[in-house]
DNA sequence: GTCTATATCCCGATAGAC
DNA sequence: GTCTATCGGGATATAGAC
């Protein structure tokens, strides 16, 4: 009667869980800024609720981190899909490899705080909570892998290349990103991104013979 | 007379010398593995010493971390000269590009304990210490930065690059091996360095004409 | 749901014996 | 130089009012 959950899943969203998002906004922006130790007080002021609030919302800190680590993960993964089926029906493998990479980029460079978090938080964490997240981890790289094979096998790549090195390399150079890279007026997330094809790409590809 | 100052000069260690080194290399493994926050305790007894004794060679945590970042600092510089003085006269632009490459990414395969730590550490400190070592970052980039300028002045560079970004992006592909590769049977460092040599100069370098 | 107040714990840091 | 013992600050987490 006196509060809205019977009609959250209509279309409005209840109260708790605007708090909570506006939660874990703040904690993606300050563990991407702090890393894994911030203080849970920062995050709760950056979010405007006292400290204490936090816990109506999560267990502690490991809860937090946990949820701006799958939400990372999950826009990740959608955004590749996403690009992927954008791609008309003549894509070569290689077109594919590059969408892939686009769409990795663009989530390093522009959605970036939770990926960022991810980037900075998944190499320390430890016990179970890694163990969840890094198959996560491995399906995505297990994607770009086969979308790489592909390319191989129809002759667009150049040979002699080492497939997981070669990803593991690119995806660095992604990631790295979120460490560098701001938005400004001389460097569009755009700009940056043809600049990482044509290196890249170029890099990759089989010459034209 | 009967403590080992007075020749520790000449060859030998003195013992304070010698703990301090196992200290600070307790703290740059722990540093690469846990970050910043590592508990004093665990670097403590990862280096055979009590927690107390810690302050005898060091000020605090931030005093620690100082020393571990420089070190990282100098043995990359040291590295870099290194690779370039041994270029015959001959050496082209881009072999100078290359021999760069070669170094950083050497520092962070093999010697990479300093390394990791600087690359995980760095990005989290703030504040006057935070200024030094930017300024040192800063000086080994326009290092780099200056290495490409010198190819795309002769045309070894393929046109429309944006030298900065480029850096930054390779750079970081070398930095992320430290969250990613471990030495084993199957790829060695330098296997690595091929791949990535391989990726970034095709990647970047002028086409044949 | 959110607040205030507080209990609890952990860790950095110091003092002083050896 | 290194240890043991301990102090004090600060952050997490809880209890309970509103």
């Amino acid at each position: 009667m006196k509060n809205s959950t019977k009609v959250k899943n209509l279309k409005s969203i209840s109260k708790s869980e605007e708090t909570r998002q506006r939660i874990l906004d703040a904690a993606a922006r300050l563990f991407r800024k702090q890393g894994y130790s911030v203080r849970l007080a920062d995050v709760a002021e950056a979010a405007g609720v006292k400290t204490g609030s936090l816990y109506y919302h999560f267990k502690g800190r490991d809860d937090l981190v946990d949820e701006v680590l799958s939400l990372a993960m999950e826009k990740l993964d959608q955004c590749v899909q996403q690009e992927l089926a954008l791609l008309p029906d003549s894509a070569t493998p290689l077109d594919r490899v590059k969408a892939a990479i686009i769409a990795d980029a663009k989530m390093a460079l522009e959605v970036s705080d939770y990926s960022a978090a991810n980037t900075r938080i998944f190499p320390i964490i430890s016990g179970e909570m890694r163990k969840r997240h890094y198959i996560r981890h491995q399906k995505h790289g297990e994607l770009i892998n086969a979308l790489l094979e592909e390319a191989e096998a129809v002759g667009q790549l150049r040979p002699g290349l080492d497939l997981p090195t070669i990803r593991m390399l690119f995806l660095g150079a992604i990631a790295w990103t979120g460490e560098w890279y701001r938005p400004n007026r001389e460097r569009s997330p755009e700009s940056v991104i043809e600049q990482l094809l044509t290196m890249v790409l170029l890099g990759i590809q089989a010459p034209r013979k």
